[in-house]
RNA sequence: GGUGCUUUGGCGGAGUGGUUACGCAGCGGUCUGCAAAACCGUUUACACCGGUUCAAUUCCGGUAGGCACCUCCA
């Protein structure tokens, strides 16, 4: 039974889908720079939602946007548009910008060994579908107009505080922006914006005669409503999107469509790098290739966020990720011991894995359970499948020239000619490959 | 100002009303030709103060610290 943190009811519910297929919907990433660790770690923990959902039996499809129409830099109101900022920094197109960044982003999930969604979306495709949707939300009463876009009238959804368990009143007090004397409420967002004479803007459509582009939160409800139809059984993000961004996704759904929008939703947690956040004034937004010109791969940083729960608040350190190297290393000589020995596997310690997984994702012990257990090489393979961490790729069995040497090692040490057996040792060390002498013979294993 | 999360041993990080989480690192030992690995042992882990209880790290209340969001960000 599989059961998961639904941040609807902010309880842990048995997980019923909607129908036989289970539609997922996953934010994605703002395609103007490259992604950091912090940011990747989302999309590690919802590969693994998706990997236990298939191994629980469900069949998935799955969506994954990736916004390539430019967010405003600073408040809703004004400020540069990230895009062009990129753009206007790197002396490129915002249309060249938006297919850097997203090449670079399938690089680093594909490095990942992430599952591909079934629809990578692009928020530029949309384009005429949130027109639409902008269409339905005024012709149902819910959208105003002012001078640089149209605005949502959150006071015209009695459930709107709802989701993130707003206090309305308690933002507008206490905010430290200034509203646009425009806006009816505090709450109130731009469904789409306008574009003014004189501000520079590159993606521009056309609608209600004038030139603008979409507001921030429309793509995904516009997305989901066209490739999946809600509503739809789960709705992942960072915990950051809780207030606004899925508040206001799911405000425009019930504006446009007149349903709900998810039936779960699940939120994963920042990490802190050292303690601290992550931003660029520390200079800690490390990328994956800051981590492999340190000795790790893209692995063992999967090793190292799947050790920790997809709620908690993680700190990475370089410590903790040398341990989740070390740690994916004695799995896989685990997995070498196989190619030397024909153990049974242990069928229990599985299905407590699994029992582990199914409880809302708790990877961390199922790791704790996988340490101690001796699995198979079938096994490894499913949690191979469970986890994608390239185990059985990265730990091949041993040429048959290595065999041989080894065996040669043993008679050298046998007959007490100790030079010529470390002389082996080095060869093999060559080749990566350590012995361990037990009474039972040599053992083979993986240095690294 | 508002909202939420969090505080576990050197570093990470689960979990539980009474039983060793786990990984990494350190130290001592066994073993070994030397190593490695393995195994054994080891450094009084659960922020603080109260309460409930036969029993609390685990429930309740308070205090203190940390973090995040409210403003693009996973």
């Amino acid at each position: 039974m599989l059961k998961l943190y639904n941040t609807v009811n902010r309880k842990l519910e048995e997980f019923k889908p909607l129908s036989d297929v289970v539609k997922i919907y996953t934010c994605g990433p703002t395609v103007y720079s490259r992604a950091h660790i912090g940011n990747l770690t989302a999309y590690v923990y919802w590969d693994l939602l998706v990997r236990v959902l298939k191994a629980s039996g469900f069949d998935v499809k799955r969506v994954l946007n990736l916004t390539d129409v430019g967010h405003l830099v600073s408040d809703g109101d004004e400020g540069e548009d990230k895009l062009e900022k990129g753009a206007e920094r790197e002396g490129k197109t915002v249309w060249e910008i938006a297919d850097n960044y997203i090449n670079a982003f399938m690089t680093d999930y594909r490095d990942l060994e992430l599952v591909e969604p079934e629809v990578l979306a692009r928020a530029t495709d949309y384009i005429e579908e949130d027109m639409q949707a902008v269409d339905l939300m005024r012709e149902h009463g819910f959208v105003y107009e002012t001078k640089d876009g149209m605005y949502y009238d959150t006071s015209k959804f009695d459930g709107y505080a709802d989701f993130a368990r707003l206090d309305l009143a308690g933002l507008q007090a206490g905010a430290r922006v200034e509203f646009s004397a425009e806006k009816k409420n505090a709450s109130d967002f731009a469904v789409w914006k306008f574009i003014q004479p004189g501000e520079r803007h590159a993606m521009r459509w056309d609608y209600l005669g004038r030139p603008g582009y979409p507001g921030w939160h429309l793509e995904c409800a516009t997305i989901i409503h066209k490739e999946l139809g809600e509503p739809i059984d789960i709705h992942t993000g960072g915990i950051d999107h809780i207030p606004v961004h899925h508040t206001n996704e799911i405000a425009e759904c019930f504006a446009a469509y007149g349903t709900k929008l998810s039936e779960y939703w699940l939120h994963c947690n920042f990490i802190t790098i050292d303690g601290e956040k992550i931003s660029k004034s520390l200079g800690n937004t490390y990328m994956l290739d800051d981590l492999a010109e340190r000795g790790f791969t893209a692995m063992d940083y999967k090793m190292w966020v799947l050790s920790g729960h997809y709620q908690g608040t993680r700190n990475f350190t370089f410590e903790s990720l040398a341990a989740a190297k070390q740690r994916r290393l004695n799995w896989r000589n685990k997995i070498a011991e196989y190619y030397q020995s024909n153990l049974p596997g242990d069928r229990a310690a599985m299905d407590r894995v699994m029992e582990a997984v199914e409880n809302n994702l708790n990877s961390p012990e199922a790791f704790s359970i996988i340490d101690n257990a001796d699995l198979s090489l079938e096994q490894w393979g499913l949690i191979d499948q469970l986890f994608g961490l390239r185990l059985l790729e990265d730990t091949p069995d041993i040429a048959a020239k290595s065999y041989a040497l080894i065996k040669e090692r043993e008679e050298a040490r046998r007959s007490k000619d100790f030079a010529r057996a470390d002389e082996i040792r080095d060869e093999l060390a060559r080749d990566n490959i350590t012995t361990k002498d037990t009474p039972e013979g040599p053992v083979w294993q993986y240095i690294k």
